[in-house]
DNA sequence: CGACCACTTGAATGTACTCAATGAACGTGG
DNA sequence: CCACGTTCATTGAGTACATTCAAGTGGTCG
């Protein structure tokens, strides 16, 4: 592990030197020469919670990783109805490859930092690094069993057991450190009522009811709306469904 | 077109001559020399409906492309709750690559006709020719895509809404040479009320029923329970929510 | 202090579910 | 050929869960 990042680090350019993308993400692929090619044409990038990345059906030209935050990949209907269909973490990659215009859109559903880089720029270094490609093959199939993973919890579960399934997904991806085998987890939801809501097909006023129901039964502990405190994960666990 | 299809054809295998897959499929993406390679591990096979073609949790040593025939892809919850969480028609590509063992179960919704072959022989090909990766790279991406549609559908549609929306999604992917545009559609159900009730999170009752008034109302015409009469689209379409 | 925002709580309503009975199509055996 | 069982779908009545509409709470900021 230290020996991995140790020659992985060596010859890398500054702004990657600490980036999660670089070992799990996509730039894992690339040599230390490439990494440099690539890095020229990246740019660290902050964002404020709320900033819409990309519009619906609006055209993409660049490319990024996730440095830190959360993003919301959300859907809506012509009469307002929104789906929130995807949540990407560090180091997820960025973007719709191979498609002039997404039907999706994204929004920082936290401050974010994101390293990126232009559409173009990516495109070329897929041609000469085919590994490249095969690390996205990797995260697009990642991200289709959580898609379908989700369509399970949207067609078949209760409104507690989708609260439940929705705290298990955060704790466990909120914090890329945490032990996966931990008992406890403490964290900030990155989303507002309402962004759950729509996460789980459900309405805000129904979200607050089965969190207050959670708290009245021991199972969760709430401090200022966002910040959550699980004592003991099974017993959420055995409120999801599975 | 027809030079397109006579430069393929020319030197592919026998097996290969009238297959979609080898157009528009994966195999797209071969040239003749690896094609009868791959053609020569490969196999055709024909299943019958209702057969398992991957149960939850199985090791899968075969990939395969669909000829002809729907696939089912479903999720099931401990308590025996069950989502549809994918259909897969001809050309798709059938098979979880880089993981030795599947989380969703794959099933005959018709009558199949499968060119299958080793799990080996495509990870070999896919070494030597990056375009069968990238090939497979469109189609998850597209079923990504088609993923989030779906869970639109699930998580913020009504039960008019749901039914609507399958029937539209049938009359656009079961006929391949189907005219997009075309005004009507007519076609058979390859589902039957339970899976469809398992697609769309619904129970058969309520499927049985929204079934039952877009008759009543002349929006379809149903013979036999599963040959379907669709006058006009677009008075679907106006009903699916869009 | 008042306005605003996000969230919570309450009461009434409605959509889809559950349970139950009926109907239609098909195959088997007497 | 018809009676019978089976499977699949439809229809009906009553119920439950999540929604809708409405009011109330708590925190933050000008």
């Amino acid at each position: 592990m230290t020996v991995r990042q140790d020659i992985h680090n060596s010859s890398a350019p500054v702004l990657c030197q600490a980036c999660e993308a670089r070992h799990r993400g996509i730039c894992g692929a690339l040599d230390p020469d490439q990494l440099v090619g690539l890095a020229k044409t990246s740019l660290r990038r902050r964002i404020r919670a709320g900033a819409e990345l990309v519009g619906d059906a609006e055209a993409v030209d660049s490319y990024a990783n996730i440095l830190s935050g959360v993003v919301k990949l959300t859907k809506t209907l012509s009469d307002g109805r929104q789906q929130v269909v995807g949540l990407q973490f560090a180091p997820d990659f960025l973007g719709r490859p191979f498609k002039a215009e997404s039907t999706i859109s994204a929004e920082a559903a936290t401050d974010l930092s994101l390293c990126s880089f232009p559409k173009a720029a990516l495109e070329r270094m897929m041609k000469e690094q085919p590994g490249l490609e095969h690390r996205l093959l990797r995260q697009t199939l990642r991200e289709l069993d959580e898609a379908r993973e989700w369509m399970v919890t949207l067609g078949r579960k209760t409104a507690a057991e989708k609260i439940a399934s929705f705290l298990l997904l955060i704790a466990k991806n909120i914090d890329p450190a945490r032990d996966p085998n931990a008992r406890m987890a403490v964290f900030d939801l990155p989303l507002s009522r309402g962004d759950i809501a729509d996460f789980l097909g459900l309405t805000i006023e129904t979200v607050s009811r089965q969190l207050t129901k959670l708290r009245a039964d021991g199972v969760i502990q709430i401090e200022n709306n966002r910040h959550f405190v699980v004592e003991n994960i099974a017993r959420l666990e055995a409120r999801s469904g599975s």
